[in-house]
DNA sequence: GCCAACGTTGGC
DNA sequence: GCCAACGTTGGC
């Protein structure tokens, strides 16, 4: 079991969308190490689904329930992607603020690498930000 | 809306 | 295979 970040920004594919269609493919990834994390996903693995560029706050998890496939919009074929089903709403939004302002938390690719859109999230970071959530 | 960070492209 | 130019992302 593994557990991962996606990000989206609202005003393409918010999480009110992604809650009323259930499930999605998460296509139009074209960064490789994006797409070598979703590679790396395996049906039942969880992620956080995060606001950029307006919110900036982790609102709700998803999990996977189709693994890595060849994502048709990309013209050259050499992308691919997953479908991600919403699971749950964080009760309390875990902002980029508070994320920032926990040491146990710096290393992660959302701080550090804030241009990732699909990144790993360790268990312990997992459990601390579920906790942070209301969870 | 700006700009820094960084990934990708393409000429050599 | 290097590296400059360019495009995109995303926080502020």
């Amino acid at each position: 079991m593994q557990y991962w970040l996606i990000k989206s920004e609202p005003f393409k594919w918010s999480w009110d969308q992604q809650k009323e269609k259930g499930t999605e493919h998460w296509d139009g990834v074209r960064n490789y190490q994006a797409s070598n994390n979703m590679k790396a996903m395996k049906i039942g693995d969880q992620a956080f689904f995060y606001h950029s560029n307006k919110g900036l706050e982790i609102v709700g998890i998803v999990e996977v329930v189709k693994e890595y496939y060849p994502d048709h919009t990309d013209p050259k074929g050499r992308f691919g992607m997953v479908d991600f089903k919403a699971v749950k709403d964080m009760p309390k939004p875990v902002t980029l603020k508070d994320i920032k302002a926990t040491p146990a938390l710096a290393d992660m690719a959302l701080v550090k690498q804030s241009r990732l859109s699909v990144s790993p999230v360790k268990k312990d970071e997992w459990d601390l930000i579920s906790k942070m959530g209301g969870l």
